[in-house]
Formats: C-alpha cells, sequence, structure tokens
RNA sequence: UGGGGCGUAGUCGAGUUGGUAAGACGUCUGACUCUGGAUCAGAAGGUCGUAGGUUCGAGUCCUACCGCCCCAGCCA
C-alpha cells in the first residue's frame, strides 16, 4: 500500500521482526492479524492496533488477517461485525480473502480439548464459580486443587462429549486445563477452557452450548491461521505464559505473542464500557456521534482517513503506558485536510452589512482560489452585492488594541472583494443589540486590481441575495478535563463531562456553491475550521459538523487577555 | 502483599555493540501573507524515577530503593 507517509520510526516491536527475520525464525514470513470481539464499535485505540498490524504486514511484504474473536455469543452481535469490517475498510486496509472468525474453529478447538484431555492435561470440572473462586487462592496465597481434578481420562471425555451434547445446564461444569494450582501467576492455576452457555452464537446459532474461554481460543486461532506476531495490549502480558502452554502442549505451530501500550488521549474516554454508557445514558447522539473517539464518529466529523493512519505513525509504539494529547490528532488533521480542502465562504453568526455607496442591484462575480495550497484545484466565481453578512466576532464597537478588524470608523479588506470602512452601527433601541452595520467601500480597491494599500486585516463574507440558509454544529471536546477518568472518591468520571460539547447554530449563511454539496465531503470555511456535510442535510438546506478549528492566533490573544483581566479581578 | 510490566523535556517518543541526549505535538519569538490559516526562520524547556557501584567515560552494565500499571470473570 502507498499511502505517501514518511517511513515510520523504528520500535521494539520491529526490532523483533527484524531479529526473527535474521535468524530466519518463521521462514521469512510475517503474518499478523487484527482480532477485535465483535461486541462493540471500533474507536481510535483500535486504529493504532489496525495500523500496526496491517501497517507492519504491508512494510514487511506479509499478511494481515481480519479475525473475529468471536467466542462470547452473550456479548456479541451481528451489527458490530458489520460496522468493524466498514471502519477497517474506511481506515484504508485490506484483508483481502482472509476474514476469519474463531466460531469457524469451534469444531476443531473441540477437537484439540480432546487431545488435551486424552493426554490428561485437562479435565471436567464440578465446581461452582464461587466454588472456584475459592479454590483459586489469592495473590499471595496458593488455590487448592479441585476435587474433581483426578477423574480419569475416560470419565473427562464422556462428560465432556456430554457438555457438548447439551445435557448440563450453564454453569455447572467447565474443562480446565491441568496446570499449577500453586502458580504465582493466577492465570495458571487450572484456568478454565470451556464453560457452558446455552446461548445461539450470531454465526454458528444454536450448534454449539459450550464456547471455548479467550486463553484457550487465541493461541489456536492465531496457531491455525499460521501468524507469526501475535500483537496485542499490554493486559495480556500475564498470559503469554498460558498461550504458549496450550501450544506446546499439543505441539502446535506457535506464534510470537508481543504485547504493546494501548492508546489513551486526553479530553475522551477509550474503554467500551463507558463508550456505551455514553450512548446508552444520550450522552451523545449514539456511536456515531462526532464527538465520540469512534471510528464511526471520527468519521462523521470530518476525520479522513489519511489523517488517522498518520496519526497513528506518528504516536509511536512502546510499552510504556502514555496518554497522547488530543491535539496531535488534531494537527494530523489538518496537516491532511490543508492540502486537500477547498475553500469556501460561509458565515456562522452572521451580522448584516450594507455598503451605501454600492450600487443597488448591481452584482460582480469575483473570483476566488479553490484552494491556494493546490493551485490544480482552479477557482470559482462567487457573487457579491450591496448587502452581505459578515460575522458577529469580525466586528466589535469598542476594540481592544490587539483587534484589527472591523470596527466603527476602521477598515477591512473583504476577501477577493473590496476594502469596506465602518461608517455607522445600527442597533435596536430597545434591546441595544446591533442590528446591522452601515458601510462605504473603496471601489479602486477591488481584489486582482493594481491597487497596493494594505489593511491590516481580510474578513470573509456572504452576499445576502445570494446566500444559502444552513445549520452548523459546533463541536468542542466531549470532556472537560485532560484525564476523565481520573475522579476524587466518590465522584463520577461522567461529572467531566463538557456540557457545552454541541451547540447547534441555525442561520449560517454560506456561498451558493455549497446548497446542495454531498454529504460527507469537507471543506474549510475560510478563517473558520474545516467542515464536513452531515448526512442529515436536505437539499438546498445543508447541515455542516465543525470537524475542527484552523489555528486561531487571536483566540489565544483573547483567551490570555481575559484570564489576565480575571487574575486582576480576584487581586 | 505473590507474579508480570513500565519509568528519557508539558505530551508522545528515538536512542545500534557504554563516548554526556533524534524527531513530532504543544508553548513562545520573528518573517511573510487578500485566511490572525498555511509557509519559513528561530527560541525556551531534560539533574534520562532516586541513590550507590563498575568504567577514562553510563540513558545504556550491576545493586538497592521509589513510583505507576496489569493479574484473584465460567469477559476479551
Amino acid at each position: 500500500m502507498n499511502l505517501n507517509e514518511p517511513a515510520k520510526p523504528s520500535n521494539f516491536i520491529r526490532e523483533i521482526i527484524d531479529n526473527d527475520l535474521q535468524t530466519d525464525k518463521y521462514g521469512g514470513r510475517v503474518h499478523t492479524r487484527f482480532p477485535p470481539e465483535p461486541n462493540g464499535y471500533l474507536h481510535i485505540g483500535h486504529a493504532k492496533s489496525i495500523c500496526l498490524n496491517f501497517g507492519l504486514a504491508g512494510d514487511y511484504n506479509g499478511k494481515c488477517n481480519l479475525r473475529f474473536d468471536d467466542t462470547n455469543p452473550v456479548k456479541e452481535e451481528e451489527e458490530y461485525v458489520e460496522s468493524i469490517k466498514a471502519d477497517v475498510r474506511w481506515l484504508g486496509f485490506d484483508w483481502e480473502d482472509r476474514l476469519f472468525f474463531a466460531s469457524d474453529y469451534f469444531e476443531q478447538m473441540f477437537e484439540y480439548a480432546v487431545q488435551l484431555i486424552k493426554c490428561g492435561k485437562a479435565f471436567v470440572c464440578d465446581l461452582s464459580s464461587e466454588q472456584m473462586r475459592e479454590y483459586r487462592g489469592t495473590l499471595t496465597e496458593p488455590g487448592r486443587e479441585s476435587p474433581w481434578r483426578n477423574r480419569s481420562i475416560e470419565e473427562n471425555l464422556d462428560l465432556f462429549n456430554r457438555m457438548r451434547a447439551g445435557e448440563f445446564p450453564d454453569g455447572s461444569r467447565t474443562l480446565r486445563a491441568k496446570i499449577d494450582m500453586a502458580s504465582p501467576n493466577l492465570n495458571m492455576r487450572d484456568p478454565v477452557m470451556y464453560r457452558i452457555l446455552h446461548a445461539s452464537h450470531h454465526n454458528t446459532g444454536d450448534k454449539w452450548c459450550v464456547y471455548p474461554m479467550y486463553d484457550w481460543a487465541h493461541g489456536l486461532e492465531d496457531s491455525i491461521e499460521k501468524i507469526t506476531h501475535s500483537i496485542c495490549t499490554l493486559e495480556f502480558e500475564a498470559h503469554r505464559p498460558l498461550y504458549d502452554w496450550y501450544l506446546i502442549q499439543l505441539g502446535a505451530y506457535r506464534p510470537q505473542q508481543i504485547e504493546f501500550a494501548r492508546l489513551n488521549m486526553t479530553k475522551t474516554v477509550m474503554s467500551k464500557r463507558k463508550l456505551l454508557e455514553l450512548v446508552k445514558g444520550k450522552f451523545v447522539n449514539g456511536w456515531d456521534d462526532p464527538r465520540m473517539p469512534t471510528i464511526s464518529g471520527l468519521r462523521r466529523r470530518g476525520y479522513t482517513p489519511e489523517s488517522i493512519r498518520l496519526f497513528c505513525n506518528r504516536i509511536g509504539v512502546s510499552k510504556a503506558d502514555s496518554t497522547v494529547d488530543v491535539a496531535l490528532l488534531e494537527h494530523c488533521l489538518r496537516e491532511d485536510l490543508n492540502k486537500r480542502a477547498p475553500r469556501v465562504m460561509a458565515v456562522l453568526r452572521p451580522i448584516k452589512a450594507v455598503i451605501e455607496n454600492y450600487p443597488e442591484g448591481k452584482v460582480e462575480e469575483l473570483d476566488a482560489v479553490n484552494n491556494p495550497e493546490d493551485p490544480t484545484m482552479g477557482t470559482r466565481k462567487i457573487p457579491f452585492s450591496r448587502v452581505i453578512y459578515i460575522e458577529r466576532d469580525d466586528f466589535m464597537e469598542d476594540p481592544p488594541k490587539k483587534f484589527f478588524r472591523l470596527a466603527p470608523g476602521r477598515e477591512v479588506r473583504l476577501r477577493y472583494a473590496y476594502i469596506v470602512k465602518c461608517e455607522k452601527v445600527v442597533k435596536n433601541p430597545e434591546t441595544g443589540d446591533i442590528v446591522e452595520l452601515r458601510c462605504t467601500y473603496d471601489p479602486e480597491t477591488r481584489s486582482g486590481s493594481a491597487e497596493g494599500r494594505k489593511v491590516k486585516a481580510t474578513i470573509h463574507w456572504v452576499s445576502a441575495e445570494h446566500a444559502v440558509e444552513a445549520e452548523a454544529r459546533i463541536y468542542d471536546h466531549l470532556f472537560l478535563k485532560d484525564d476523565p477518568g481520573n475522579v476524587e472518591e466518590g465522584a463520577d468520571w461522567k461529572d467531566n463531562i463538557n456540557h457545552n460539547s454541541l451547540e447547534t447554530l441555525q442561520g449560517c449563511k454560506v456561498e451558493p456553491s455549497l446548497a446542495n454539496a454531498a454529504p460527507g465531503s469537507r471543506f474549510q470555511f475560510e478563517r473558520l475550521g474545516y467542515f464536513c456535510v452531515d448526512a442529515d442535510s436536505k437539499n438546498g438546506k445543508p447541515v455542516f459538523n465543525r470537524t475542527v478549528t484552523l489555528k486561531d492566533e487571536w483566540a489565544k490573544i483573547a483567551k490570555s487577555e481575559k484570564s489576565g483581566s480575571q487574575k486582576q479581578d480576584s487581586n
């Protein structure tokens, strides 16, 4: 895959692979897999894993499988497998003909289990889950062996087959590996391999009523698919001895498990549980709410696959717990969109401006460049007339020193048009609100003319007569704090939700070219930010999601002045 | 507390066989600009968790300590 992306920095996984290639451990092959459980939507943390696994395969001329780890029918649904496939594809990765399901291997896994029983390494246990917990011991005390641990091979075989046949109720028995109840690694204290679950599975229906546990299943899946490097997150580190143990007992092909640190990001939450809670609790409008860190949310927000891949390559891979600043994600987005997004003029909070000395009824078609970063994107015509809308924030009646936009008696350039001067402010006599601005223009200053007068600012505008009415959804971070999960005792992470993370603006005025913009298309609203057409748009009434603002020097100045004056207030 | 991991600038994160610390984001300066965008130039910011030791020399090796994360689901 040629993504035109810079070389990825080295990391400890590449070192392992390089070394394995040198020693010919896997015959020169690199074969990875992305193994999601279809029990939720993918998020940016999964994107890190996807980019890692598919990226490595691509860079080393290997392969990467998409495999659903669907071993728990009570949590998994078809809806999730479809969304996951769509998200991986959207991110730009291709599993070709290698779409697999753990459930495809259930029969084979069962046979492997029989093999383990036959060599005396597994047994059917009748302990209840509570009893098993008691027998397991604690972190500091060894466990005790199950009283069922020494059943004969024949009895184990018989019982295990009858478990499969559905003779026993849920929870009544398990198949367990016979390892070591005194192991300091609790995962090795005779772990459960199969549990009885009379539940129908999204893939196998009611064929099975015993389902394999993760530790038993995962290594087998990797082994069956001849995976070379089985990359997973840090919490599975303590499971690696078990992963290895099963495959060694079976004499099966054994991949190398490698663990890396999962992604955390500021101003958001990443756990499936919390994400689900946000959706179920209606704190957001579904999994694809543009404030969600889900792939579908980011997509709807207007993120590009390229920007997400770029981000994943830039954050690197390591074993240290870390939290990446969301500003880096946003930086990658701007970097990508800056090159590609067509520029367009849109006024989000309009204020009317009448250019008094401009002839009534006259309309000029002015040339505007579509993208100064890319001349091949050409130009377009935009209409200019006597009455226009400008951004309310671009005018201040009593501006501070560092504000150099429009104010009474001051001049600014209207982008692609003329220099205008504010002559008068018209207010509602009752409320004192500014209703409109009366301006004059200098006919000698039309864009492209040889005139060389400089003004301190250029602002965007839309001709009132030609404006298209639009809705804009202004998104901000979903959480107030960098680490929403880090709360005092008794407090809830949801207390950190930013209740102003969505502001819906009606009556926005956008240039006519946007009237029928296709859902999903992305634009830069000049001076404001990048916006993406939402699927809620109707013909002639587009809805825009603000993807991300432009970097805004003025916002920084305004903010620091504000906090400066607050400091003074408190003194 | 038993076991397994991890600790390099505000945040990520490179640091091959020991020769006194890449890069990116963020922050701050300046230049340029018909987007206060982009671009360009530059700056600040690190006792490499701490303390010892080996060595001419240690982020890299040794020892001890400290801190953080994970494991006691018939979840993954």
